[in-house]
DNA sequence: CGACACGATGTCACGACATGACATCGGGGC
DNA sequence: GCCCCGATGTCATGTCGTGACATCGTGTCG
C-alpha cells in the first residue's frame, strides 16, 4: 500500500474551496486546509504556488484555450470582433454556472481574490495582443483591439451570470453588450460621410 | 523639543523609494524601510497599510480629481468620449514625466505591484461608471463607457510614458490612439444607412 | 531476487508581512 | 500647571511562503 494516501491534490482543492464558502477566503488559513487534506502545510505549497491560486488553478489551460481561439480565428479583418467572438464563442455552458457564480462572489468580496483574478485578465489580453500581431495586426491595434474586447466580453460575462437562472445564453448577451457599445461609442462622428 | 523627529512619512516615503530603486521591490523589506527612515516597523504600518501602498499613496486623491472630471463634464452625450476626455485631459505633465517612468517601470516589474495597480484602475473606473449613471447614462452604457474608456486611455498613456523625451503630448497621443481604435473597431457594418 | 534511483511527502528552521494590545511621554489646550 | 492626546515604541503573535534535508514505498534494471 501507498506510503500515503493518493489525491493530495484533490484532497487539498476540496477541502480549500468547502473552507472557503464555510468561512470566507481571508478566514481560512493554510493550516486548515492542509489539516482537512491530511496533509502538511507544505504539500499545500507545492501543489499551488499561494493560497489564492487554488481558485485559479485551471486558468491557464484556459487561457490557452481560449488563445488557440484567436490565433485561429478565420480572418482577423475585425480584431475586435475576433476578439469578442474568441471569448463569447468558448462554451462556457459546460462549465456548470452555480459554480462559476460562486467563485465570482468569493473572488469579488476580496481583494487579493480580485487582484489575481485582474492580472490573470490582463495576462490573457495581452497574449491576445500578441497573437493579433503576429497575425499582422498593428501593435498599436492589437492592443487596443485585445484589452477592450476584454472589457466588453467580461461586462457581458458579469452580467450573465448575475442574471437569473435560465435566461439567454452568453453569446444572446454578448451581442446585446456589443450593440450597447456601439451606441456608446458614436464614432462615425469624426468621419461624417464615410460609408464602407 | 518633540520627542522624536516629525515628518515620518516623509521620511518613510522617500526611504522606500530610494530602497525599491537601489535594490528592487521584492528585496527591499519594511525593516530596512523603516532602519533608514529611523522608525520601527510597527510605524510604517500605520502610514501605509502594507509595503505596496508607498508606491499607491497619492492614488486617492488623483481617483477624486479625475472622478470629479467626469462628474462636471458638460455634456454626457457620448460617455466615451467623456472618460477618455476626464483622463487625457488632466494634467498630467505638471508631474515629473520622468518619475512616473519609473513608477511604471517598478510596477511592470512586480507581480504585487501590477496587482495593486489593476485593482486602483478598475475601482477608479467603476466611479467613472457611477458618476456616469447618476448623470444619466444607463447601467450597461456606463460601465461600458467607463471600462473601455479607461482601456483606451491607458493605451495612450503607456505610449506617452514609454516615448522619448520630448515627443508629443498625452492628449496628442491619446487623439492618435482613439483614431485607431476607431479603425479597430468597424462598428458601421452593424446599423448600414443610420445617421445619428 | 536484490540494489537503487525516483517521487511524493514530512520535518525543521527561518524570514517577511501584518496586526493587536499596551506603554511612553512631549506638547498644546484649558 | 495639570491633563489629555497623538505619535511612537515595545512586545507578542499568527500567517504566509520557501529552502534544505530526511524518509520510505514503488517500480525498474541488472
Amino acid at each position: 500500500m501507498p506510503r500515503w494516501e493518493h489525491g493530495s491534490e484533490e484532497r487539498l482543492t476540496q477541502a480549500a474551496l468547502d473552507l472557503f464558502a464555510e468561512q470566507g477566503f481571508e478566514d481560512t488559513s493554510v493550516l486548515q486546509i492542509a489539516d482537512r487534506a491530511r496533509v502538511t502545510p507544505r504539500t499545500f505549497f507545492r501543489y499551488f504556488s499561494d493560497k489564492r491560486e487554488v481558485l485559479f488553478a485551471h486558468a491557464d489551460e484556459l487561457r490557452g484555450e481560449l488563445l488557440r481561439r484567436v490565433v485561429e480565428a478565420p480572418d482577423v479583418g475585425d480584431p475586435l470582433a475576433v476578439v469578442v467572438e474568441a471569448l463569447s464563442g468558448f462554451d462556457w455552458g459546460s462549465r456548470d454556472r452555480e459554480v462559476q457564480r460562486r467563485r465570482q462572489a468569493l473572488i469579488v468580496a476580496n481583494t487579493e481574490l480580485l487582484e489575481r483574478e485582474l492580472v490573470k485578465n490582463a495576462a490573457m489580453a495581452e497574449d491576445f495582443a500578441g497573437a493579433l500581431q503576429r497575425r499582422g495586426v498593428g501593435a498599436r491595434s492589437a492592443r487596443l483591439a485585445a484589452r477592450v474586447g476584454s472589457q466588453i466580453f467580461l461586462v457581458a460575462y458579469e452580467e450573465w451570470l448575475a442574471a437569473d437562472h435560465g435566461s439567454a445564453d452568453l453569446a444572446a448577451v454578448t451581442d446585446e453588450v456589443m450593440a450597447s457599445f456601439r451606441a456608446v461609442a458614436p464614432q462615425a462622428r469624426s468621419v461624417p460621410g464615410a460609408g464602407s
